[in-house]
RNA sequence: GGCGGGUUACCCGAGUGGCCAAAGGGGGCUGACUGUAAAUCAGCUGGCAACGCCUACGGGGGUUCGAAUCCCUCACCCGCCA
């Protein structure tokens, strides 16, 4: 790896940058001290923000340092959306949202050796300040045509619902941030998605004006998918890091399913897997895709990745044996054990109305969508297809006794447990 | 502060007293075809103890046998004027 950035490029990392040729030079010359951002507007990460921790990890082997920032004020004002003004979140819950996502960003970064990586809050420098100070050092440096210019502020205020004076003074706190980490630790480059260029430019010029020194700033294209539909969302909603909001066994199952068209693209962005092998995956694609050789390489990865080795295995072994091609009563006692237990799960017993346990588990949304969805002859127990609105669940349903899988169309699954 | 326009289901958007659980589109779900993919075609798309009942047209109140539709009021958004 000769060249970070030409590394980044190649793998479609790299969107928008300062001046590519000075950063390059930067980046070649000596270990730079970037940081990227993350703001608590949720319990948990998702995978919109590995891409960040992913870029800002290929920079720290390539020998550069990294500040991983998590926003206990910003997460406090919000970073203007597209469409509508943010909620404001009460400060308990943003202050455990930081925790929450330190703890998520720590295992994918290394935080010992030479390029150790730092955890910092822009709390620490921003609630401190006065008002006074506020408008004084810093809002004096900024002009009001070039805010109002930015992107989402201008869409802001020619939709419906306008902006307002919190939101709007966002892009300055992002700014602060990028002067303070230059200060305190010679921060040189900011990441971030393509959404925060303005942010990021914000920085950029207060380091200019503030310090005459001149910093850089790079950011990520955002996802897209083929068919042209949102990257990381799913029927059930956002693919989260955590395992209590997505399961590892939904986590895989999502990178499984990546469209044919969009997996080299992901194996470049979320694994670190070499040219030369995901040039091998690719192949692969092309000539058997029904292997979904790269899917399987690409989902294993993340996983493993975000949730463990272990935790992979043990989704793998369970996908493998929910979808295989055998009756799944053949299935000996630990191995369905093991699968069942990365399904979402509702108690139930023989005699209880199937209906109503397709509901139970959360694979439709309500009894009517149970029947509608055994009416469509979109609903199985045990992968055998069900057609009766008013069946109940048969003691021969229960596996080794006790557990029954419920499907909805190809890829739904939960399991009934009737306990011992 | 004044005047005018607006707020409808996941989203966009029709609907100006009963035929409205609410047109149409998008999205989503299911089926066929497949590979747990894409594309295509077809059906479905508020809930429940279900020939009925409940919830739902920004919040609250009213008129009426009957309201998404009319009136009052509150909130928010947009525009013009000050």
């Amino acid at each position: 790896m000769s060249d970070v950035l030409d590394e980044l490029q190649w793998r479609g990392l790299v969107a928008q940058t300062t001046d590519v040729e000075a950063l390059r030079a930067a980046l070649g010359a000596a270990p730079v001290t970037l940081y990227c951002g993350f703001d608590p507007t949720a319990p948990s990460l998702h995978i919109g923000n590995l891409v960040q921790i992913l870029t800002v990890r290929r920079l720290q082997l390539a020998g550069h340092k990294p500040l991983a920032l998590v926003g206990g004020a910003t997460g406090l004002i919000g970073d203007p959306k597209m469409v509508g003004e943010r909620t404001l979140n009460p400060p308990d819950v943003v202050a455990d949202w930081v925790d929450r996502i330190r703890r998520q960003i720590e295992p994918l970064l290394d935080f010992d050796g030479p390029a150790a990586a730092r955890m910092v809050n822009n709390l620490e420098w921003t609630a401190p300040m006065s008002a006074i100070d506020f408008l004084r050092d810093v809002g004096k440096h900024y002009r009001l045509g070039t805010m109002l210019a930015k992107d989402t502020v201008a869409r802001r205020l020619n939709s419906e619902q306008g902006i307002s004076f919190t939101e709007f003074s966002y892009q300055i706190l992002q700014g602060m941030d990028y002067l303070e980490l230059h200060r305190r630790y010679g921060a040189s480059l900011q990441t971030g998605g393509n959404d925060q260029w303005g942010n990021l430019l914000s920085g950029v010029e207060l380091i200019r004006k503030v310090e005459q020194a001149s910093v850089h700033a790079l950011t990520t294209p955002l996802i897209t998918k083929a068919d042209g539909t949102k990257f990381g969302k799913t029927e059930t909603g956002t693919i989260w890091l955590d395992p209590e909001l997505t399961s590892p066994y939904a986590f895989y199952q999502f990178w499984l399913n990546a469209d044919d068209a969009d997996v080299t693209g992901y194996l470049k962005i979320f694994t670190f897997r070499t040219r030369d092998e995901i040039g091998e995956l690719e192949r692969a694609v092309e000539e058997r895709p029904a292997a979904r050789a790269a899917q399987r390489a690409l989902a294993y990865d993340v996983t493993a990745l975000v949730h463990g080795a272990a935790a992979a295995d043990k989704v793998v072994a369970a996908s493998a044996a929910l979808f295989g091609r055998g009756d799944l009563h053949d299935l000996d006692e630990p191995t369905t054990a093991a699968a069942v237990a990365e399904l979402p799960t509702a108690a139930g017993s023989a005699g209880d109305l199937l209906a109503d346990l397709f509901a139970a588990t959360g694979v439709v949304t309500s009894k009517a969508a149970a029947r509608r969805a055994i009416a469509e002859g979109g609903a199985s127990v045990n992968n055998v297809k069900i057609t009766d609105e008013a069946a109940a669940l048969e003691a021969g349903d229960l596996l080794h006794g006790r557990w029954a899988v419920l499907r909805r169309g190809k890829r739904t699954l939960a399991v009934v447990d009737a306990g011992r």
